[in-house]
DNA sequence: ATGAAAAAGATAATGATTACTATTTTAAAT
DNA sequence: ATTTAAAATAGTAATCATTATCTTTTTCAT
């Protein structure tokens, strides 16, 4: 029978060998790394592993809310195994993103954009720009 | 004499009809538009423009600090004709692009955020998302 | 007005991402 | 354990926003 399962979102996501890698390794790394560098990574342990693979699945662990997809400066994304929201910090000279410490995210900011601006707001971003460490050095 | 001249940029900026109009073009919409949109809108006064030469100048523009580029979604960038720090609100929904109102920019996060993270910050930016008013309706 | 630098116009190239398709894998039902 | 249909993969081609290239035109200081 046709019946309430069919009312899920695109039928149902099955557990894969290389899914289960592209996690991981993002999960390894706190550095925002680009798809191709995810690809790269993941291909020393699975050599046969398609790009496309990656690509597809890092939209579909996005979409399960395991991690979050950064685009700063258009270029190309940026991912984060980390999906509780959190801040970033951008170098404007060497393109380094970096998670920000000792900054909350203030819920009630949301509602107020929300009842100022008639609209219903899920969650806000933010990202600093500026110098990085090593950057501000020279 | 090569003297202190050369020391700018990158030479120096000429005056052009086509920025001129691409400026006023961009600054007569609240709508961030892409590089298309703006291309199709100026093309009516000015037939000849090419697309190079729109995105040329809202490169050129963005680094004489006229306008923003904002990126959100990794798609295409958008263009903000107002220049000064602003939030903006993503409708996850249809995709529209506004001004924030009732939310101040506070200077001093930045300073927080320098001093925890052992960086320089020039600026930042926020952006909300969630459902505008007109999609929250449905 | 003149000339060198800058910008335009037209078009090709780039490159990140997506689409396509035949084959393989997953996992539920037998 | 085997079967089977759906889902995912690998490999490759296609897409498309953005850049680069190159010749001609325009700007602007002299």
């Amino acid at each position: 029978m046709k019946d309430l399962m069919q009312e899920e979102k695109k039928g149902f996501v099955r557990k894969t060998r290389q899914r289960e890698l592209i996690l991981k390794t993002l999960r390894s790394t706190n550095s925002h790394p680009t798809a191709d560098w995810i690809y790269e990574r993941v291909k020393k342990e699975m050599p046969n592993i398609s790009l496309g693979t990656v690509y597809r699945n890092l939209g579909t662990l996005r979409e399960m809310g395991e991690i979050m997809e950064l685009n700063y400066g258009s270029k190309f994304s940026r991912f984060d195994g980390n999906p509780e929201n959190h801040y970033h910090f951008v170098c404007t000279k060497c393109g380094k993103v970096m998670d920000v410490e000792g900054c909350s995210v203030d819920r009630e900011v949301d509602e107020m954009v929300a009842r100022e601006n008639n609209v219903e707001v899920f969650f806000h971003r933010m990202e600093f720009y500026g110098l990085c460490s090593d950057c501000k050095e020279k």
